[in-house]
DNA sequence: GCGACAG
DNA sequence: ATCTTGTCGC
């Protein structure tokens, strides 16, 4: 798939100013709401039977009755290389991988992640044949300083619904303090502040989301944040990382992509 | 000036 | 993100 908007894609060679400036047009554009062509729900995991038999039914190439393509994007770096990797799945089954390289022209600066990563992700989705229904990207959507997370930043210029999955929290504030051990499927709401300045306080733009726990003893799990990158409520976006997730703390299609990203390194010099 | 900050 | 040994727990 290529950008529909093709003055977002993301250019290095900007000012920071512009930087700025061209996440705030890319907010003003994005979606918060749930705008899917289907439910979060029909998302089936490997080992699902199939709820209706796929293999008698004359099925064309985009029945919106097919189980959704989940697609999951993550990058590896070699030296100043981006790779970029996507995985594509359908009923917890990959469908589709692909990856690409390209330089990096800048360094990791907090709040301008895309400008960084933007150009091999939107290379490797060029290469996609699949048209997902949804992607996971790595890091950060709503939950930005001006609500245009990598997240946002890439669902917008492609016009797919995406979700942001970090590790970690860039800004806002969790409405209970993340620093506890919380059981499997606990969502802390992550409120807007100061910090993010395009929107009210107090505003819900994301979740803390436990996908996973040990059960007892004295090791815990940090919980994944979960935000709204573009055509998805933040509560949704988290439903589809629960119907994602599969015995790890990372759901599937992040997961896959992650160590194909890796493997794809060994193929840069 | 100080603190905070996805990958 | 990346560099890396050991270590904890089921």
């Amino acid at each position: 798939m290529h950008p529909i908007h093709p003055d977002f894609v993301p250019d290095p060679s900007l000012s920071q100013a512009e930087m700025e400036e061209l996440q705030r047009d890319i907010a003003e554009v994005a979606r918060f709401e749930d705008d899917l062509g289907f439910s979060p729900q029909g998302i089936a995991r490997p080992g699902d039977a199939p709820g209706v038999d796929q293999t008698t039914l004359s099925t064309s190439d985009d029945d919106p009755t097919d189980p959704p393509l989940v697609a999951g994007v993550d990058q590896a770096f070699v030296d100043d290389k981006a790779v970029s990797a996507v995985v594509v799945l359908q009923n917890g089954e990959v469908v589709e991988r692909v990856s690409a390289v390209k330089r990096t022209e800048i360094p990791y600066i907090p709040g301008l992640l895309s400008f960084r990563e933007g150009g091999a992700i939107l290379a490797a989705f060029a290469e996609l044949e699949t048209d997902p229904d949804v992607v996971l990207v790595d890091g950060s959507g709503r939950i930005h300083f001006r609500e245009a997370g990598l997240a946002t930043h890439i669902g917008v210029t492609l016009d797919v619904p995406a979700v942001g999955v970090a590790k970690s929290l860039l800004c806002g504030t969790p409405e209970r303090s993340l620093d506890e051990t919380y059981p499997e499927g606990t969502r802390i709401p992550i409120a807007a502040d100061d910090s993010v300045e395009t929107c009210p306080d107090g505003t819900v733009i994301g979740h803390a989301l436990q996908t996973r726990q040990y059960d007892s003893p004295n090791r815990y799990i940090n919980p994944l944040i979960v935000s709204p990158g573009h055509r998805v409520s933040a509560s949704t976006a988290a439903d589809i990382v629960e119907a994602t997730a599969d015995g790890y703390k990372l759901p599937e299609p992040t997961r896959l992509a992650d160590s194909y990203a890796d493997e794809a390194k060994a193929t840069v010099e």
